[in-house]
DNA sequence: GTTTTAACACCTAGGTGTTAAGCT
DNA sequence: AGCTTAACACCTAGGTGTTAAAAC
């Protein structure tokens, strides 16, 4: 195990998009045709869209960084998705993980994205899970609605990637026996990220006051800075 | 109906309470003991006890007014409650509501505080619903994550009473005729208000400045305005 | 006259990268 | 040397009563 480890906070919400921009296929990551275990209808149609997939494009080309804190720290960009297909009916739990990757293409494991019921749920790195706390384990008399988003533990200096979770409750007594299909993963690559306590690219630093809106404080100096050494 | 009427925003968080303030029994509203229909035990049990009494009542003593707004407008004091009772395995629904009361005691129902039948859940002011939208409708693909607190039309110039209801999810299939027994409704005497858009009870605005931490800006100004009259 | 509106200054609350100091 | 921490100034975001103007 590492020496260190950082909570890492995601931005809370996932899904506010206010029924705009429909950012076209290239942002929907489908599911495989080749899975091995046959997926519940519940969950089998469903598809999921990642939000300011451009803005994640650009980050990703540099090498997209995230800051950890003892604390916790919200991630930015922040991973919002759109949900299609869902029954409305039906219950769902939606969960997210951060897997541990190395920037090797070949340890990748084949079909990663996007299902593969191997390296689905159980993993290296705590699972955080928003929406009702109340369906995901019974509610206790007092916090009703903690914190949206729980805290997630990283190592400093490691690369992770993304993954988020469809998973179906299922209503039947022996629900267990159907865990394998009763969920959905959903990775999109150019969420990828190396958790650091200090920037190491300063291009990454420069994007990331450009882009977030609590970092506008900084624009006039980095400017001034970028000015400096054009000439 | 009234002429105007305003959204009313109750603050977001019920139970944030963080484990302290036993606050004695007399912050409790019990149950009634002649409650024509019997409750289901998930629900009989159920009790529920009023944060921030002591400044709630200060407040009651003045006389409570709460300013409302076309946009909205949070209530202060908050409406949070401590619940106990609660089977952790079973799932349940939080509904709050207001309903306009004069001040004539006799117009008042007997009975009315804590739970009678008659005259709970449908209202003639619309509720709010906190918690789990998916629990109280399904979940809609996009926005899972609304406000925490839905927006309540109230008139200015009008007094009401807050009502808090814990409802049972009836698991059964014809749960409709169990209804009557599946809530219970609390009510605090104490929580009554007047909307209003502006403050006519001026030791009322003393006191939110006091006692809200957001008007803090006016703790100055109040106090030289209160020393100006008393010599 | 009374009631309502909208802009405003002043707060709380909390998300940024920066910086200098601390750690290994 | 490199990595980590904590305090900091500077933002966003939004909850206050005030005030003067508008509406009725």
């Amino acid at each position: 195990p590492p020496p260190h480890a950082y909570p890492f906070a995601p931005a809370a919400g996932v899904a506010t998009s206010a029924a705009a921009e429909p950012e076209g296929p290239g942002a929907s990551c489908a599911a495989a045709a080749k899975a091995p275990v046959k997926k519940n209808a519940k969950v089998a149609g469903v598809s999921v869209q990642l939000e300011m997939k451009a803005l994640w494009d650009e980050f990703n080309q540099l090498g997209t960084e995230m800051i950890v804190t003892k604390a916790g720290r919200r991630m930015f960009p922040t991973f919002q998705v759109k949900l299609f297909g869902m029954d409305p009916m039906a219950d769902y739990m939606l969960l997210m993980d951060f897997v541990p990757v190395d920037d090797k293409p070949s340890s990748w494991p084949r079909g990663f994205c996007p299902t593969y019921p191997g390296n689905s749920l159980p993993t290296q790195t705590s699972a955080v899970s928003w929406l009702p706390p109340q369906i995901l384990s019974p509610a206790p008399p007092l916090e009703l609605i903690p914190h949206l988003v729980f805290q997630i533990i990283l190592n400093s200096m490691h690369r992770y990637q993304p993954r988020f979770h469809v998973v179906y409750v299922d209503p039947r007594k022996d629900s267990e026996k159907y865990a394998e299909e009763n969920f959905k993963t959903f990775v999109f690559e150019e969420t990828r990220f190396t958790a650091v306590t200090a920037y190491q690219n300063h291009r990454i630093t420069q994007l990331k006051i450009a882009s977030n809106p609590f970092a506008k404080g900084f624009r006039d100096l980095s400017s001034r800075e970028t000015e400096r050494r054009a000439p």
